[in-house]
DNA sequence: TGTTATACTTAACAGTGTTAAGTTAAATGA
DNA sequence: TCATTTAACTTAACACTGTTAAGTATAACA
């Protein structure tokens, strides 16, 4: 009985393929530059099979786009092991986050700009991946605020604040390379820096 | 000979009446979802007739986006004259900036986030109205960097943490309208806040 | 009054996301 | 073993897209 098992491997196989795919055009030449057509020649299978694996183009990106919110989830975690020191460890992941951005500038894009646009009322969901990687940082800021060393503003509404900074400068320099930044590091150094001293109490 | 300066004003106003029809297409609809062929239905001409009148689709992107700047940059211009405290008006500036972005949500998209998609390598060329809004930044923190009331890190780098902050937190308003945000103001003020106090020397 | 220029339109091309219908081969049941 | 059902995939089509080339009609000019 172990065809129904192979089968079932083959289809996820597909659906794998798929995504790869279409991750890969996404990144390389945008969401709106690519067509089904192309994800499909690319797979060499016809565009319409795309549609037994994924309800359409949107899904696809929601696909793609939990992919990358996971990515940088581990990216994150792994991170915080290492570090015992609250300010230095929400430091560091902002810098983390920053990067990631930075190194993967398209999935960014996709996921916290592009994706909110097809996918409207996308409130974080229970249990979603995106909740998980804001529950980090809602950690991390925590830990700053019990040690006291932040000031006693809520959690929520301090991690909104470091989110707000950390996205804000990732989309800046990904939207427009060609504007005069300072040094790239001095810039995300002080972002950083600033949003924390100015949380500290 | 008045023919001329008539036929003149008269394309004039077309070019106008066809900005109008797409910047309120685009805002309404999103600029993916507006084609040319609806813009000239609204203005009761043939579709082709709009390439007379601009190069291509992002060019009238191009457009809409200089309008957009144009009254952002007159919002904070006017009210820069009311305030003597340096600090004091680079804090009302940056919640007209954010208040600017949550107002016209679309048009802030298109101007910050769409079209720098479009228009590669879009660096704030001299003379731009862009580079103007980004002037006013710079004057606004140089005054609080003079009067020694902020740390003494260059012009440039405040200027662009501050811009930072900002555009964060718009972006993710605008973005994830369904995320449990604390009270609206309340962040915008902490994010405004945070930010000025972590610049102070 | 005939010619040229201006302003606009029609028709077409090559592409898009997506659906309905069709095909082919494998699995199933008698 | 053979007919039938099911699964996986493809072909063809629809209604759209941005954009260009060619055509038309009207107004300006000589």
């Amino acid at each position: 009985m172990g065809i129904k098992e192979r089968k079932a491997r083959e289809k996820e196989q597909l659906q794998q393929q798929i995504l790869s795919a279409a991750r890969e055009l996404f990144v390389n030449e945008g969401y709106e530059n690519v067509s089904m057509r192309k994800i499909a020649s690319k797979i060499e299978y016809s565009p319409t099979t795309i549609y037994l694996y994924f309800k359409d183009k949107a899904d696809l990106l929601d696909s793609v786009c939990k992919e990358t919110l996971l990515n940088l989830l581990n990216t994150l975690e792994r991170l915080k092991k290492d570090i015992s020191d609250p300010v230095e460890a929400l430091r560091k992941s902002g810098r983390a986050y920053i990067e990631f951005g930075l190194e993967y500038p398209q999935d960014y894009k996709l996921t916290f700009v592009i994706r909110p646009q097809f996918q409207k009322g996308l409130g974080l969901q229970e249990g979603s991946v995106g909740e998980k990687v804001f529950d980090y940082l809602r950690e991390m800021v925590s830990e700053c605020i019990q040690q006291k060393i932040f000031r006693q503003v809520d959690v929520e509404t301090t991690g909104q604040v470091m989110w707000s900074a950390v996205h804000g400068v990732t989309l800046l320099l990904i939207d427009f390379p060609d504007f005069p930044w300072t040094e790239k590091d001095k810039l995300i150094d002080t972002v950083i820096n600033t949003t924390i001293e100015g949380l500290k109490a």
